[in-house]
DNA sequence: AATGAATGAGGATTCATTCAT
DNA sequence: GATGAATGAATCCTCATTCAT
C-alpha cells in the first residue's frame, strides 16, 4: 500500500489480473494497458515486478503448474491403495479446475507455446509430479497399471479432466458428482490392467 | 498466376500458408505480410478472398475440423464390430495427426478461442461426427460402451490422441506402432463396459 | 506520388525533414511522429524506407559526409598550386556551410556518436578525401606544408570552418568575404611551413 | 552517508556521475535511474539538488566550462611574452583534455545544444576568458597577433585542441609530446602575424 | 535529508487494412 | 484480379518526476 514499501502483494495482484484476462481473452488478446487497468495499477508499475510481458507470462505459467500439482496432490497418501490414490488425485484435479475457472482456462493457453518453452515447462512439471511417477511405477510393478510410459499414462488418465472441466465451465456439458465418479472409473479403466480385474472385483 | 486468370486455387494456397505459420508461430505470432510472403501473393490479395484476418482464421478452423473428421472416418464401416470401428478411427486419427504436423499444431491453437467461437465450432463438429455418435449410441445400447454422454466419451477416447500426437511431434515422447496398439486398447478400456470383458476375451 | 509506385523521392523527403529537425532539436530531440509530420507522411511510412531510427540517422550521416566532401572538392584542380587548391577548398567548405545551415548544424550532431560509429564514419570519409590527402602529401614533400599527419592537418585547417560557420549561422559572429579571406590565410599559416615564406611572398 | 548528515558533497557526487555517463552514453543516452545508481543515491535524491534533468545538465555545463577555463589559465602570467602565454595555455588545455577524458567527451555534447543555450553558454565563458581576451588584445596591438576578432582567433587557435584531444582519446590518432609542440607552433602560426616573424626569431 | 515505489505521458515500432494503379 | 505503398491506431516499454514514508 505505502509507495515506499516493497509492496509484496502487488505482484500477486498483477498475477491474478493476468490470469483473469488470460482466461477471458487468450494469450495475446489483452494489452498491458488492459492488464494495468484490471490490476488497478499504472502500466509502468507492471514493469517494476516483471522485466517484460514474456517474463510475466512465463512466471505465471510456472506458478499455475505448481498450483495444479499442489492441488492434485492434496491429501496424497502413498499408504493407500493405488486406485484410492488415483481417485483422490482425479477428484482433487477436477474440483480445482471447476473451482478456479480462470486458472483452468489460462492453463489451456500455455499448452500451446513454442516447443522449447514446452520442454522446460514439462521438465519443471515432472519434478513436482514425483508422487504420480511413484504411483505409476508401483502400479506397473504390481500389474495394477498398464505397462505404458508415464507420459502416455498421464495423457490417458489426467489430461481428459482438463478438457472436460473446460467444457463444463463453458456450459457445454454438465458433470455432477455421480457422473464424475463414473468418469474417474472410466479413466482408471484406461490405465488399469484389465486382466488384473478378471474374475474379481476392484481391489480397492 | 497471370493476373487475368480467376485463380480458383489461390484460396487454398493462402490456407496452407496460414496453417504453416499458425503451427510455427502460433495464433498471433504472424502478420498478414508474412502470410502474404509465405503464400507468394501480395498482402492486398488476401483481402480479396477473406474479409479480414478473423474470417480467414475462422474459415481455416472450420476446414481443419472437417479435415480431421474426414480423416478419422476414412474407411468407416458401420457393419463392423463396435471395437473394430473404434480402432480404425483411432488409427486414422493418429496417423493423420503425425502425418500432418502443421494441421495438428494448428488445431491446438483453435482449442482455446473465446467461448462463443468454441460453441459454434463444437456444433459444427458434431454434424460431421454423426457416425461417431451412432457408434457411441449403438455401443451404449448393446452394453459394450459405458453409459456416458457423447462429450464425455469423446474426451476419454479421442481427445488424448491429439495431446499425445503433439508430444510425439515435438519429440517429447516416442510412439511406435506397437505402443499405438496398446494406447488404442487402453483408450478403448476407458469407454468400454468393463463388465462386458469379465471372464471372456475381447469381443472383436 | 502514386501509392503503388516505389516512390523514389519519398526517401529524399524524409531525409530533408530529418536534417531540418536534427539541426533544430538535436540528435534525440525529435520524435518519429514529429519527423513524420515534418515530412508530410504517416509515421509508419518512415519504416518502409528505413529499418529503424538508427538506420535512418546512420544513412543520413553517410550522405551528409559525402555532401560535404563533394562540395569541398568542387572544381578541384590538382594542377594548380598547393595554396590555390587549399584556398578553393576552404572557400567551398565555407560557402557550403553557410548556404546549408541545416546540414551544417546536423553534421555537428554526428561528431559525437559512440566511438565505433565514429571510427567507421572516419574511414568512410577518408575515402572521399583522397584529393585532400594527395594535397597534403604533395605539400609535405615540397616543404610547403608542415610535416604533420593528415589528421592533425585537417584539425588545424578545415575543422575550424565548421565551428566558425556554426557560430556565424547562429548570429554569434559576423564573417564577410574580406574576413573570410583573412581566415583562410590564417588557417593556411597554421599548416604552411613558415620557413618557406621567409624573405619572399606567397608562392601562389 | 547517514541520512541525518547535511551531505554537502552529494552535489559533487552527482556531478561526477553525470559526467561519466554523459561521456559514455551521450546526452540522452542515460536515465535518471542510471545516474542515481552510478552516484550511489536514490533517484529522488537528485531532485533535492536539481530542479530537473535540464537544470542538472545546464549547471554541469557551466561547471565544465569553468573547469576548462580554470585549467587552461593555470599558471597564467601576463608578464610573460605573448607567445609564451599562449603556449602555456595550449599546453594546459591539451593536458587537461587528455587527463580528463570524461570531461572532454562531455564538453563535446554541450557544443551542440539549441542556439539560445549556446548563446548564454558563450557569454558565460567569455567572462572567465578575460585573460585570453587581454592576451589577444595585447597581441593585436603589438602586431604579434593577426587583426581578427576574438571569436575567430579562438576558433583558429584553441578549438582544434578539443577536436584533436577527442580523436587522441578515441585512439584514432597518436599525439606525443614532440608532436604536441609542433601542433602548438602550428596553431600559433594560425593567429600570429607572419610578417612579424620575417627576418628575426620568435620573440619569446 | 533521503528513499524508491508508483505514476502516466510519450517514445519507437508494428501491422491489419485500404485503395490508386 | 492483383498489387504493395501508405496509413495511423494500437502495441510494448521507458523514464522523468512525485510523494508518502
Amino acid at each position: 500500500m505505502s509507495p515506499a514499501k516493497p509492496s509484496i502483494d502487488k505482484r500477486e495482484i498483477i498475477f491474478s489480473a493476468t490470469i483473469k484476462l488470460l482466461a477471458k481473452y487468450g494469450f495475446h488478446g489483452f494489452s498491458i494497458k488492459q492488464l494495468a487497468e484490471e490490476a488497478g495499477v499504472a502500466a509502468g508499475t507492471i514493469y517494476l515486478y516483471f522485466k517484460d510481458r514474456d517474463e510475466l507470462i512465463r512466471e505465471l505459467n510456472t506458478q499455475i503448474i505448481d498450483d495444479f500439482i499442489k492441488a492434485t496432490l492434496d491429501g496424497h497418501d502413498p499408504e493407500q491403495s493405488i486406485k484410492h490414490q488415483y481417485r483422490r488425485m482425479c477428484c482433487n484435479l477436477w474440483h480445482f479446475c471447476i473451482e478456479n475457472p480462470c486458472i483452468t482456462h489460462s492453463k489451456a493457453q500455455f499448452d500451446h507455446l513454442p516447443p522449447d518453452i514446452l520442454r522446460s515447462q514439462r521438465s519443471h512439471a515432472w519434478v513436482g509430479l514425483q508422487p504420480v511417477k511413484n504411483l505409476f511405477e508401483q502400479g506397473r510393478n504390481t500389474k495394477q497399471i498398464k505397462n505404458l510410459s508415464d507420459d502416455i499414462l498421464i495423457s490417458l488418465s489426467f489430461e481428459p479432466y482438463l478438457f472436460l472441466s473446460r467444457q463444463h465451465l463453458l456450459g457445454l456439458i454438465q458433470v455432477n458428482d455421480e457422473t464424475l465418479t463414473h468418469i474417474i472409473d472410466a479413466s482408471w479403466d484406461a490405465i488399469a490392467c484389465s486382466t488384473a480385474t478378471h474374475g474379481k472385483h476392484n481391489q480397492e
